[in-house]
DNA sequence: CGCGACCAGATCGTATACGATTTCAGATAC
DNA sequence: GTATCTGAAATCGTATACGATCTGGTCGCG
């Protein structure tokens, strides 16, 4: 019958709804709940949560339950110069085996960015974004980088449905970036030289979010962002697999 | 009582016997088994090895089981790969916040890995050449970069113990390499010129590691030394995490 | 002799049940 | 009015139970 287990089916269940902003960052979930809705017990959804949790999405606390994973201001930025170190070298990675017919794709998709520049739709252009540099990285050899990559896709995707909209003319240069890029690859420059472009590319974007914030709010003290719940940096002992890999590091 | 739950001390239990190469790559982790050897029930093994899963120790089929990961010979190469681009990127940011206190330290554990090369113990030395550069990248300002380097040597310590045990003249080189490194943080060279030389010691020791498996055993045949780097970008079908992650990715 | 059906044991997936822990409202003392 | 105590409700953690699925081997048939 069901092709997918119960506990699959509440990942995804639980997954779709982080994505798409229905449950909102902070939001509890509640093992009970959330097996009623699907009509199933609560073991497949621990399970589930607790995967979610080794994916950073959830953050968890023993005997008191699951919430959403909060994002301080520096989480944002965290993320995207991670995204920015990965993505930037899968591109350089791939560069040696794109095809023409992949840069004819790219280049077109980076036209239809450009033309939605006129009437911006913030969120196509974040997906026209994605599609544009996931025609330059996924051919990279690496499959652990570009996992990497995909999380931090993913994960970018629960903070911020879009950078863009956040900063009026950063569309637009980065649609000249993504040419260059191109150009680059195509002259069949070094590896090297067109993950730091990459790099550069992300690294640009976040620059300009993080001015554009810091112009647009300055008249509030530094610690007005912070309190959405948590205020303390408890040290995240046992829960998560980022943890976890702390432990056997003791030398 | 137990101050930390049952399926943490699964978790730990599995987890050891990985590490120290007690269940090897291949090895059978059959969930009734390893629950009436902690003297507990399934539920939380099962739990444990979900979690692992996610980490990529483990490979899980549905009902059929788990078993210790099994590593192709890419895949090592892979993870050496991922390792240099992130510890690379870590050193290069921790840099800045590096105190002449932890160079000093630093060049002390250089100096005991120097010392130890006469008689020469391979454990040993990758030991210390875990604490040499954790002392520069462990003031890395970002978790995710961090947390993926820690990752990314939990992973190799499945791999290899060492991989020095493979390359004569490796370590020498090493050696030499780490004390350029710290020459070039303590003269407070460009970020980005700190990351590469990092980056590029790591990649050194692959590339080492590779030659002289090729020279070892290249009777076989041409294929054999061009196999590490392969292009075929085989679909991640369902799986783990990393399937996980694709699933939104349509686009 | 080879091949496919079939059966038994092993193992997984999930439901249910219940004790343990946390949270929070309301009462009480100061 | 504020702080602290107390108990009930909510929720988590784990054990147990049982049906579902897989695996490996045996037997019968061609």
């Amino acid at each position: 019958m069901s092709a997918q287990s119960k506990s699959q089916q509440a990942y995804r269940f639980v997954r779709e709804r982080i994505d798409d902003g229905r449950y909102v960052p902070g939001y509890r979930l509640v093992l009970g709940q959330i097996a009623r809705e699907l009509d199933v017990s609560v073991v497949p959804v621990r399970e589930a949560i607790r995967r979610l949790e080794a994916e950073g999405l959830v953050t968890y606390e023993r005997n008191v339950g699951a919430q959403v994973a909060l994002v301080k201001e520096t989480e944002y930025l965290h993320t995207m110069q991670t995204l920015a170190l990965v993505e930037g070298y899968a591109t350089g990675l791939s560069a040696g085996s794109l095809t023409p017919g992949h840069l004819e794709r790219a280049r077109e998709v980076n036209e239809r960015m450009r033309r939605t520049l006129d009437d911006f739709d913030p969120h196509r252009f974040t997906e026209l974004n994605l599609e544009f540099h996931s025609i330059l990285f996924e051919t990279c050899p690496n499959p652990h980088v570009l996992d990497l990559v995909h999380r931090g896709w993913n994960r970018m995707r629960v903070l911020r449905d879009s950078s863009f909209s956040f900063v009026p003319g950063r569309a637009r240069e980065s649609v000249e970036e993504h040419a260059r890029i191109v150009e680059l690859i195509e002259q069949g420059a070094d590896e090297l030289e067109i993950e730091l472009a990459a790099r550069r590319h992300r690294t640009a974007t976040l620059d300009a979010v993080l001015a554009y914030q810091a112009q647009h709010k300055p008249p509030t003290d530094a610690a007005s962002a912070s309190a959405p719940i948590r205020p303390v940096p408890e040290p995240g002992d046992d829960a998560a697999a980022s943890a976890s890999n702390q432990e056997a590091q003791t030398a």
